[in-house]
DNA sequence: CTTAGGG
DNA sequence: CCCTAAG
């Protein structure tokens, strides 16, 4: 089972590690200040930090599932890796674990020596073949033989990691701490391994972003234009409400005062992962990879953005507690209050997959309602995903603030909860926030 | 009907 | 999100 998931998760996941590398860069643009500032002040100890969350954190994603009822699961299956997980969480906390891997996390040096050795050495790109393979045994190798056999693999995961993303590396992650803990040992192994590596990878494509240093290569195109039209944009909403005027007009109107891109982008993040949008989003997903165990494809990405996503959970993203979070759900209720320190910027993942459709409207709360725990006193509000903000984001900068009944009809012709105005209000609330934001 | 803005 | 006013 364990070398299924973990061959699985880890074949395809290299291409979406690009994607997703491709996605961060693009969107950065926008605010690339911000961001690139973000991303640097990810410092050590956020991330060692969210590593030893991280594995409890999974426990908090299945959980939810869970509570949330999210339709048809098969309580059992989840209960049971619930179950697992809870073991897994135990055992760590009665051996120290986290404790280790954080101390091994934060010696940078270290993790880089690793890294460098496992790297040139192997140089080999065998991605999903060698790695499966060389797990497998070390999977279903005696715990005595985990020393070496861990490394092994390991070391062929970073070789081959090296040209990509350390998205894989939490995809492994995730697997990992789905695994049942009999083999916690080796996990753990793999854990800091993966982990530490993780923080290079991050490293990277942090200082890839401010650098433009494209892994993407559009990103460059991209920049000047939505930035321009970013300014233009606020610009706009800056102006109209003093003045009541047109969209037009102001527009031509001139500039004034405009919110900086940074600030905005610093509300986009905040505001959709502090709605209950980026839990949702973020159960929604695990739930499909669990679920979907017969679709790699779906699995990965899946597991993927949930690491990602937890990542920024870890970094204390949260910020503000909405009116509309989660609550009365514990598992949720320690999901929220979680560790949220350090800087509330960052950037957000950009996200496509949000098949959240017209399909999930009514059986979305159907289901919540369904959770065993209690019902999440949700009312007839729709989270606004990640995606679906960006979308709107997007949209503006290509139609202007005016015209919301076009980008509802472009952009957002698949979600037919979504009115224009609804985008207005959207868009208006993340203005709002985003100068409020700006005042603290 | 669409948008702007207040509730 | 809802409602209303205004174009």
């Amino acid at each position: 089972m364990l070398e299924c998931k973990v061959d699985e998760s880890f074949v395809p996941s290299l291409d979406e590690a690009v994607e997703v590398q491709h996605l961060l860069a693009e969107h950065k643009p926008d605010h690339a200040s911000v961001d690139s500032d973000a991303w640097k002040h990810l410092d050590i100890e956020d991330f060692s930090y969210g590593f030893e969350y991280g594995l409890k954190r999974n426990c908090g994603g299945l959980d939810c599932n869970n509570a949330q009822g999210q339709e048809e699961l098969e309580f059992g299956v989840l209960d049971g890796l619930l179950d697992e997980v809870d073991e897994v969480d135990d055992i760590h906390a009665a051996n120290d674990i986290s404790g280790a891997c954080k101390d091994f996390l934060l010696d940078v040096e270290l993790a880089e020596k690793i890294s460098d050795l496992d790297c040139a050495p192997h140089g080999r790109l065998h991605l999903g073949n060698t790695s499966s393979e060389s797990q497998s045994p070390g999977f279903s190798g005696s715990s005595n033989g985990t020393h070496g056999l861990s490394e092994s693999s390991t070391a062929t995961i970073l070789g081959s990691e090296c040209k990509n993303s350390s998205v894989e590396n939490k995809t492994v992650k995730c697997e990992l701490n789905d695994s049942s803990g009999d083999k916690w040992d080796y996990h753990a192994r793999e854990n800091v391994f993966t982990t530490s590596h993780d923080l290079e990878n991050l490293d990277e494509l942090d200082d890839a972003k401010p650098l433009e240093s494209g892994i993407s290569s559009d990103d460059n195109e991209k920049k000047p234009v939505q930035t321009s039209k970013m300014s233009t944009l606020l610009r706009q909403k800056r102006l109209r409400k003093p003045t009541k005027s047109s969209y037009n007009e102001l527009h031509h109107g001139g500039a004034l005062t405009l919110i900086k891109e940074e600030s905005l982008s610093e509300t986009i993040t905040q505001e959709t992962l502090d709605d209950d949008e980026k839990l949702s989003d973020l159960k929604s997903k695990c739930i499909s990879g669990r679920q979907k165990i017969s679709s790699p494809a779906l699995k990965h990405k899946c597991l993927k953005i949930g690491s990602r996503n937890e990542l920024h959970h870890l970094r204390g993203f949260k910020s503000v507690p909405r009116e509309e979070s989660f609550t009365g759900i514990s598992t949720q209720a320690s999901f929220e209050s979680r560790p949220r320190r350090g800087r509330p910027k960052k950037r957000p993942v950009p996200e496509s997959d949000d098949e959240h459709n017209a399909s999930e409207s009514e059986d979305d709360r159907a289901k919540r309602r369904k959770s065993k725990k209690s019902a999440d006193r949700r009312k007839h509000q729709r989270m606004w995903t990640l995606s679906e903000v960006m979308k709107l984001i997007d949209g503006i900068a290509q139609y202007g603030t005016g015209r919301w009944t076009d980008i509802k009809k472009l952009l957002f012709s698949s979600y037919a909860y979504r009115t224009p105005v609804d985008l207005r209000d959207k868009w208006r609330n993340l203005l709002r926030a985003s100068s409020v934001q700006k005042q603290k």
